[in-house]
DNA sequence: ATGGTAGACCTTCTA
């Protein structure tokens, strides 16, 4: 049975809980992972999103911060979390589906300005964080599992605008891209969007700071699916939903999109 | 090199 999954960061499900309900009324995914939530779980608008068929919902939600979600028309069962780097914040959560595959969400944490851990804290939570979760690759070997989310890092150079540009630039330094690339090596992870699409640009954020985002084209793609070996082959039909950053009062990221046959 | 916008929340932090 195919299902399709998309991946968004949402910047606040609160505020933007009409725009959630047109990307599932227009696009009818079996399952929404949705990061930055902003919210407690006593106060995620849960009652609007049943009402659209997504009656089941494995979360963890943080006030003010963070908070990642899966909604789904399929059931799912809760299949847990780490506090990756010891945070204490609400990045991580993972759902298991009746057809054995397990999905994982991520909000990886953005890093701050400075590239250099000596100088700036987020970054080397950064740096944990994704060798964190090589760590427990490397030891839980995953088998039938997609891994997606905000992983604030763009590992190609045709991933960002001007990859020279961003060397020196938070999510695009050669240090990330590299414990980005270990991290999907020890779980032998498939980039299922670049599976499908493996040539040009593609980007899933733009800044709120560029203005005429659609003009000056400045994109990163930071939000990412992917699958584990045994089941990437099933995986197809990726898109990038780029018309939603220029939807009302948008988020800052896209929905990014695949299909499984499984 | 700098500053630019957005969201949550209690005045500043995070992205």
């Amino acid at each position: 049975m195919p299902f399709t999954l998309a991946t968004w960061n949402i910047n606040s499900v609160r505020l933007r809980e009409g725009l959630v309900s047109r990307l599932l009324s227009s696009e009818l995914p079996d399952v929404l992972c949705l990061q930055e939530i902003k919210t407690p779980l006593d106060k995620f608008p849960t009652e609007g999103f049943a009402a659209l068929g997504y009656r089941y919902m494995v979360a963890r939600g943080q006030k003010g911060y963070n908070g990642v979600a899966i909604l789904s028309k399929l059931p799912l069962t809760d299949a847990g979390d780490r506090d990756y780097a010891a945070l204490g914040h609400a990045r991580h959560v993972a759902a298991r589906l009746e057809n054995g595959v397990t999905i994982h969400n991520f909000y990886v944490p953005a890093g701050g300005d400075i590239p250099d851990r000596a100088q700036n804290v987020k970054f080397g939570q950064k740096l944990d964080f994704i060798a964190e979760m090589r760590d427990v690759f490397h030891a839980d070997r995953p088998e039938k599992a997609i891994l997606v989310g905000d992983l604030n890092i763009a590992p190609r150079e045709d991933d960002v605008w001007n990859h020279k540009a961003l060397l020196k630039i938070v999510s695009h330094t050669p240090v990330e891209v590299e414990h980005l690339g270990a991290a999907q090596d020890a779980g032998k992870w498939v980039d299922i969007t670049r599976q499908d699409m493996p040539e040009g640009r593609l980007y899933s954020w733009w800044s709120y700071r560029s203005p005429d985002w659609n003009a000056a084209d400045k994109g990163r793609r930071l939000d990412h699916i992917w699958a584990t070996p045994d089941i990437s082959n099933a995986g197809h039909g990726s898109r990038i939903l780029r018309d939603a950053r220029g939807w009302e009062q948008p988020s800052d990221h896209v929905p990014v999109f695949a299909t499984f046959d499984l």
